[in-house]
DNA sequence: TTGCGTGCAAAGGTTTTGCATGGCA
DNA sequence: TGCCATGCAAAACCTTTGCACGCAA
């Protein structure tokens, strides 16, 4: 059967992903804050567990740049995100929800010129939020 | 000194992203293609290469997927500045490229009604395609 | 007790790096 | 003749997997 345990590992995990809900966590983030704390927890079980949320649709998965690894967040959980779109800061890592009229445009052209019909949930935009194209313009270009 | 020498190797890669100008192409891609042209190049060269390109800006590098490797494709005019957008069918997982340049309009809206800028290179666009939408309307799931 | 969860280590894949050799200018 | 470029193998990464043990229910 399918039955989740409740464990000290999970609770640790799921704790962190709420207490850094506005940002992306990577899995380091993760094993390095829970070992600080004198929780530690095994990689794989931080591997295995957000695998798991992903399925579940509790947690998003985004992959942002090739070497770093795969950066996690929990997903809004309200299901009108079905009605707007997400834009990600590659930088700070923000996720903004935008409901724009605009976009119904967007997705009608898309479908119409090019035959394809874009599922807005599984969606996001990634770029650089305000806050980041100001202050990141004369800084150095690591973590794009 | 900073200067470039002309060899096979570097002939070679440069011929293959040229003749596929039009997609992306993968390291293995351009390894395998080559050795089946007795025309071998190490692969620690196709990275070198490819890497240096992409700093000069001759070619854009993207990053797709998990797992799978980097994609690489010709950098298109410089100034003209067609958004190249990806769009992502979740169910079969092919990959369409469309240049569009009512997706510049998009890229416009939102940098000016959201302060975002979008990031198309790293941007993909998740849905379904033509024959997937008309086809499958009862089947499997899988796939972010 | 049952069987899911954990952790370690090993394996899997892509990319990078060290170093001796090859080859362009 | 200088160096840059190449290629091989080894290393560095992130992630997955196998397996024995731990632990929640």
């Amino acid at each position: 059967m399918n039955i989740s345990y409740r464990t000290r590992q999970r609770e640790s995990i799921w704790n962190f992903l709420q207490e850094n809900k506005d940002r992306h966590v990577m899995v380091d983030d993760v094993v390095d804050y829970l070992k600080s704390q004198g929780n530690g927890v095994g990689k794989s079980t931080v591997y295995r567990y957000l695998e798991k949320l992903v399925e579940e649709g509790k947690v998003r998965k985004y992959f942002l740049e090739e070497g770093a690894g795969a950066c996690f967040q929990l997903a809004g959980g309200d299901e009108n995100c079905c009605k707007h779109y997400h834009l990600k800061c590659v930088r700070c890592g923000a996720l903004l929800h935008v409901e724009c009229s605009f976009l119904d445009q967007v997705h009608a052209h898309i479908l119409q010129q090019h035959q394809f019909q874009i599922d807005s949930r599984k969606t996001v935009l990634y770029g650089l939020c305000e806050q980041c194209r100001e202050t990141g313009e004369k800084e150095n270009r690591d973590e794009v």
